[in-house]
RNA sequence: GGUGGGAUAGCGAAGCGGUCAAACGCAUCAGACUGUAAAUCUGACACCUCAUGGUUUCGGAGGUUCGAAUCCUCCUCCCACCA
C-alpha cells in the first residue's frame, strides 16, 4: 500500500493529529528500515470490562498492527492506583493493587478479540514506577509547569471556578507521559479527552532526547444514554465479552441519531458509507428498525459467530415484538403454595416488597401474560406457570 | 497559620424547631403510545405493612426540647480565599 493511502486509512475518523507530516516520515522511514512503528495505547484498568468505547482505540491500533506495526498496550497497573481526572469535574477514586491487578487480567484477556497478539507488546507501567526513586519522581516533575499544566482545558475550568484540584491529578499526565519515554513510543493513541496528556508524552520525550510521538485522537463513543461517553461507571455501556443476545438488547435501545456514530465508530464504515444510509432512512427508503438491527448484527459478529448474531435478532424479534417468552428462562420449582409477591422477592425478581406491590399496582406483572394486581395470588406447585415482569425479567414456575 | 463555606436519599440541590421519608431537577423503574428509537403523557421511586400504621434515615457522637435534617457541644472529613 501506498503512503498516502496508508496515511489516509490511519488518519481516518482522528480528531486531532500531531502531525500528518511527522507521521508520514515515520511510515517512510519504518518502510524503508523495515522497522516497525511502536503504536502506544494507554488503558486504565479501573473498570474491568472492555466494552465498545475502547474498541474506537482498539481498532485503529488493529488497522496499524495490519501495516505491521507493533502495538505497545500499557495497563496502567500503576497509573490505576492514581485515578484519572480526565473529563471529570469531580476526582475518581483510586483503586486497591488488588482490584488493579484482577482487572488488569481481564483487559488482557479481552483486548486479544481486536488486537493481533503477534504484533502486541503488554506492558503495566508498575514495572518502571513502582521501583521509581523519590528523587527521581521531582526530577519528572521539574520537567514541567504549574502553567503548563493549567492548560489543560479541565484544569483551567477547575481552576477558575475555584473547584479542587488534587496535586496528584498533575502528577497523571506526567506518568502517562513518561510511559511514552520508556516505551519510545512513535505514535501514541487515545480519546478526544486524553489529548493534553499525549501531547505532554512528546514533550517529555524531547527532554529525554527522544524523537517525539505522534499523537492521534480519536472521538469517544457515547453511551446508550446518547449523552455521555460510554463507561463503566455510568451503566451505559456493552461490553465485549456480554453474550449476543444482551448486545442485541443494548444496541437495540440506541437512539436513532446515535446509531450512525456506531456505523463509524465501531464498526469503522467509511463516512459516505454512513451519509448513504441516513439518506436512505431519510428518504423513508430505508426503516431505522431495520437499519439497526442490522448494525446490531453486525456489531455483535465483531465478537461472537455470526450465526449467535443472526439467532439474538430472532429472538429479539420473538421476544419482543411479537411477545414471545424467550427461549431459556430461569426456572423456579415450587414445593409449596406460595403467595405472588413472596415469590417476586425471594426470586429477586424485585429489589424489595416495596417495589413488588408497586409493580403489581402498576400492572407491570403478569400470569402466563394475564396482568395481575392482587399480591396474595397464590401459586401451587404442579400448577407451571409463567411470570413476567416488566418487559425483560422472566420466570418459569413449576 | 488566619478567614469564610460545606457534608441531605443513586447524583445535583432545597429545607434551617412540628404540616419532613424530606420540595425540585436528573437518573432509574413501570404503564400508555411504539420500532426495548425519539418525543409525549401517567404513576412510582428508604424499609416493613392489604390497609390504617410502623421502623430506620439528612457526616459521627452526645445534649436541649413534648417534638430536631433544622438549636447547642464535641468530633471526623471536605473546599475556597488570604498568608
Amino acid at each position: 500500500m501506498m503512503i498516502q493511502e496508508q496515511l489516509d486509512l490511519l488518519t481516518a475518523r482522528c480528531v486531532d493529529l500531531h502531525s500528518r507530516a511527522e507521521l508520514e516520515k515515520k511510515l517512510i522511514r519504518s518502510q524503508e528500515t523495515g522497522k516497525p512503528l511502536r503504536i502506544k495505547y494507554g488503558a486504565d484498568p479501573s473498570a474491568p470490562d472492555i466494552h465498545l468505547g475502547h474498541t474506537v482505540g482498539l481498532r485503529k491500533l488493529r488497522e496499524f498492527q495490519d501495516l505491521g506495526h507493533t502495538v505497545v498496550f500499557i495497563i496502567g497497573d500503576f497509573t490505576g492506583m492514581i485515578g484519572d481526572p480526565s473529563g471529570k469535574s469531580k476526582t475518581r477514586k483510586a483503586l486497591t493493587k488488588g482490584e488493579v491487578a484482577e482487572n488488569a487480567k481481564s483487559y488482557q484477556e479481552q483486548v486479544f478479540k481486536v488486537l493481533d497478539p503477534e504484533r502486541t507488546e503488554l506492558r503495566f507501567n508498575g514495572d518502571w514506577f513502582s521501583p521509581m526513586t523519590f528523587d527521581e519522581v521531582i526530577r519528572l516533575s521539574a520537567q514541567v509547569t504549574v502553567a503548563q499544566m493549567l492548560q489543560r482545558d479541565d484544569f483551567a475550568k477547575r481552576h477558575a471556578a475555584n473547584q479542587p484540584i488534587s496535586l496528584v491529578e498533575f502528577l497523571y499526565p506526567l506518568v502517562q507521559g513518561h510511559d511514552s519515554v520508556v516505551v519510545e513510543a512513535d505514535v501514541e493513541l487515545g480519546g478526544t479527552d486524553q489529548l493534553f496528556n499525549l501531547l505532554l508524552g512528546r514533550e517529555l520525550q524531547k527532554q529525554a532526547g527522544q524523537e517525539p510521538q505522534v499523537v492521534m485522537t480519536l472521538p469517544l463513543l457515547e453511551g446508550l444514554d446518547g449523552v455521555q461517553k460510554m463507561s463503566k461507571s455510568l451503566n451505559n455501556y456493552v461490553g465485549i465479552s456480554e453474550s449476543a443476545k444482551d448486545m442485541f438488547g443494548k444496541m437495540m435501545s440506541v437512539s436513532d441519531e446515535l446509531m450512525w456514530r456506531y456505523f463509524s465508530l465501531v464498526l469503522g464504515w467509511p463516512d459516505e458509507r454512513v451519509a448513504t444510509l441516513k439518506a436512505e432512512v431519510e428518504a423513508g427508503t430505508r426503516n431505522p428498525r431495520e437499519v439497526k438491527d442490522e448494525l446490531a448484527r453486525l456489531i455483535i459478529a465483531l465478537f461472537h459467530p455470526a450465526e449467535a448474531a443472526r439467532a439474538a435478532s430472532e429472538e429479539f424479534a420473538r421476544v419482543f415484538s411479537k411477545g414471545a417468552l424467550p427461549e431459556d428462562i430461569p426456572e423456579v420449582v415450587l414445593k409449596t403454595d406460595i403467595q405472588l409477591l413472596e415469590l417476586l422477592a425471594e426470586q429477586n425478581l424485585v429489589a424489595s416488597k416495596g417495589e413488588g406491590r408497586r409493580l403489581l399496582k402498576q400492572n407491570a406483572v403478569k400470569i402466563d401474560e394475564q396482568a395481575v394486581t392482587d399480591p396474595f395470588h397464590t401459586l401451587h406447585p404442579g400448577h407451571p406457570v409463567v411470570l413476567k415482569v416488566g418487559k425483560r425479567r422472566f420466570l418459569q414456575v413449576k
